[in-house]
DNA sequence: TAGATTGTTAATCGATTAACAATC
DNA sequence: TAGATTGTTAATCGATTAACAATC
């Protein structure tokens, strides 16, 4: 086993932030950034921004600050996205196809091969080349194809059973929409988009502010 | 001013959660449950789910623990889910039809009055019986109308101008899916649904858990 | 070299957990 | 009444901020 520092989820979640904002000063062909400025432009604490990195390496040169391009490559590989990973979709309604249609999945290596569904009209349809079949053969797919990310889009009484056949065909990523919490084997890990917590949570921020 | 001891936004976002958990135990005809049971089936503890709803008052009995059904209620009231908001959405390509499709609106009293789009061969479409407008006629819409929520599911480079209209039309609150912080003054509340960095920190996860 | 800015340690702040008296 | 479980205070833990020596 690897020295594995354990890096806090708080952490993590503001590395995509930081990826974002590089992009973008890289596509202004700004080659250098201090902790201060970065702090000008993503709010977060110059301090805050210089322990973050450093869990990961010394990306910075005293003196000098940040090498954008370099950071930003560097950023690129913490996250995983210097590698593809097979995907399916189940679950290919309103929801499912806007993922499938969803542009940002190429930036993040992601590469959806399949979408699956068991209403038949949906069944043979293609999202920008992207079949749909019929979900009795997803696990067939899987195996033959070796996915390694499942997203679901399914109603919420369908997601753990679509989950559970997820883990037994050896998926260890899932990206989940529907909104339940999913039971996994602790060698799976899901990352959630419940978008009706996210719609509670500005009623109640908007309520909050609103109030006399 | 009210006394409003602020309550921070890690409790906050734990709410959606509790309030899911109490309607699955309604639905199931539970009507007493106790921290400790809750921390069994949310996966927090006890402690910080007394805690938290001790936040907003004390809806348990000693002894007893909390009755389901008044602490749902109690829960959708603080969450300001007993009341509906005029909304609109622009941006009505895939994303946004599937949002405009989306079924856990009306459970969160959001009732969607239209869609804007630029792209002339939108407009005039419906979304189940939601028209699609030329983006030009937004905002004598929402000032007609007394339009509160905005939802952007434009691409990036069109957020923060569609959200600059949003805000000289009065609009509160901003649900958005542009892969981008908006910015907005003080009384305006943004909840972010970033799917790109939702997919970066999956993508993260997936590399740590499955590294030899 | 002098100035700037990092990397990193120490201090502070806030959130979570533990403990238990209050009370149903 | 005895048992159970809350509400709440105190203790702990973790995350953020501040400070500054190291160094480019």
């Amino acid at each position: 086993m690897e020295k594995v520092n354990r890096i806090s989820m708080a952490v993590i979640r503001r590395l995509p932030k930081y990826y974002r904002y590089l992009g973008e000063l890289l596509d202004k062909d700004i080659n250098r950034i201090s902790s201060q400025e970065l702090s000008n432009i993503t709010g977060f604490t110059a301090s805050q921004i210089r322990q973050d990195l450093n869990n990961f390496g010394g990306f910075g040169q005293q003196g000098y600050g940040y090498n954008v391009e370099e950071l930003h490559k560097q950023l690129g590989k913490i996250l995983g996205l210097e590698r593809t990973y097979k995907a399916v979709l189940v679950g290919a309604g309103n929801l499912g196809q806007a993922v499938a249609n969803y542009k940002g999945f190429e930036d993040a290596g992601f590469k959806l091969l399949a979408l699956f569904d068991k209403n038949p009209k949906l069944i043979g349809l293609k999202i920008r080349d992207i079949e749909i079949f019929d979900v009795d053969h997803m696990e067939n797919f899987i195996n033959d194809n070796g996915v390694e990310i499942g997203i679901i889009t399914t109603p919420k009484e369908q997601a753990q059973g679509v989950a559970d056949k997820f883990i037994k065909s050896n998926i260890k990523g899932i990206w989940n929409f529907a909104p339940t919490d999913l039971k996994v084997p602790e060698n799976v890990v899901v990352e959630n988009v419940h978008l009706n917590e996210s719609l509670f949570i500005l009623s109640y921020m908007f309520k909050e502010k609103n109030r006399k």
